[in-house]
DNA sequence: TATTCGTGGGG
DNA sequence: TCCCCAAGAAT
């Protein structure tokens, strides 16, 4: 037996007895995260719970706490947000992706300023009403940010519980058991730090790959670290192939500009500002039909980006528009000294990279 | 219910 | 290099 086995194997450990382990190490180890209040200091600004929540969506928290200083500069209160341009929060989200969510988070805003006085609503049934907020954001704002009993589940969660109880069917089916499981062990005080202590314990403790069981304070009360088998939760459908697509980006500069759309309001890259494309998507290659008759030249160097679900492999053509004359259809022309200012996601920013660092055109 | 939504980091 | 994945929601 391995010597960081207990003498006296720990049996039927209770479900309060894991809430509180869990919130004992989380008031000594919570992280410091911007939108945060440590153990003891109260509740954090809702608005900064929900702003979090709605970024951290699939998100890094990495990726998102400088997206999370900015818009709390810029907006500061569901008030601000709401009064917004709706071109200068889709550029501040440039570059974190599934841009939905920053339409919806304008939306969920001027909601809340025209329904609820500026002021979140702090149950979840409202909550779960507003664009953007699913079950998961509900139930983490809910507690987070009022104090209310909720039974939060996100991929942490999924990971730590079905490592806690041995839930061997795979997901998404197994989403019922492990809601029902999380809830069984969800104490009604203290829900959102068990939440966030959930959470923590996922994102360090309990990782994917190589979970470190040996410091975990629930270690006695798992399954799975009983069985030796943690790394194997929780289980999952194998995934569809990716598909691989080509098109073509077209960059047209005239005097020291370049020629931005706006891409339509639904599907990919929704919303954002653009170079123009040969209508590739995740089901389609490009038709390499460019968006105006002109004298296009090919660069030799294509750009490579991945998103979720396919793989794109671009093309970029250049050409130089006469001065003065009006753009192709509808649009803009952006100062090339501004360009970072434009918004674009990341693809297009890789895109006009590569044109100014080309030097063919 | 299954798909469609970005992006960057880690193993 | 490739595959995995992340504080999911909308349709």
């Amino acid at each position: 037996m391995p010597f960081y086995m207990p003498a006296v194997q720990q049996t039927d450990q209770n479900s309060g007895d894991i809430a509180e382990r869990l919130l004992a190490h989380y008031d000594v180890h919570a992280r410091t995260l911007p939108w945060r209040k440590l153990p003891g200091q109260g509740f954090a600004d809702p608005y900064h719970v929900w702003l979090s929540e709605i970024m951290l969506q699939q998100t890094t928290v990495a990726a998102v706490g400088a997206y999370f200083r900015t818009f709390t500069q810029t907006w500061p209160n569901f008030s601000a947000l709401a009064a917004a341009d709706d071109a200068d929060v889709m550029a501040a989200w440039a570059g974190l992706g599934y841009y939905a969510r920053a339409r919806n988070l304008l939306k969920c805003a001027r909601v809340v300023v025209s329904e609820y006085q500026g002021q979140l609503p702090s149950y979840e049934a409202d909550l779960l009403k507003l664009p953007g907020i699913g079950p998961y954001t509900a139930a983490a704002i809910a507690a987070i940010a009022f104090g209310r009993r909720a039974v939060v589940v996100d991929a942490n969660v999924e990971r730590v519980v079905s490592r806690l109880f041995a839930i061997s069917t795979p997901l998404p089916q197994a989403k019922p058991d492990i809601r029902a499981a999380t809830d069984s062990i969800t104490p009604d005080l203290r829900a959102g730090d068990f939440a966030q202590a959930m959470m923590d314990l996922g994102a360090g403790i309990c990782s994917v790959r190589s979970p470190s069981c040996l410091i975990c304070p629930i270690q006695s009360a798992c399954a799975a670290f009983r069985a030796g088998n943690p790394e194997i939760y929780p289980a999952k459908l194998p995934k569809s192939p990716k598909p691989q697509r080509v098109g073509h980006v077209y960059w047209i500069e005239r005097d020291g500009h370049v020629w931005l759309l706006r891409r339509d309001d639904r599907g990919l890259l929704a919303s954002m500002r653009a170079l123009p494309d040969d209508g590739w998507t995740a089901r389609i290659d490009g038709d390499a039909i460019p968006p105006a008759a002109a004298n296009w030249q090919n660069l030799s160097v294509q750009v490579a980006h991945i998103f979720t679900h396919f793989s794109l492999t671009v093309n970029i053509a250049v050409t130089s528009w006469p001065a003065d004359a009006d753009g192709p259809g509808e649009g803009e022309w952006w100062p090339l000294k501004s360009l970072d200012n434009a918004g674009l996601p990341t693809l297009f920013r890789k895109v006009s990279e590569a044109v100014l660092n080309a030097g063919e055109r």
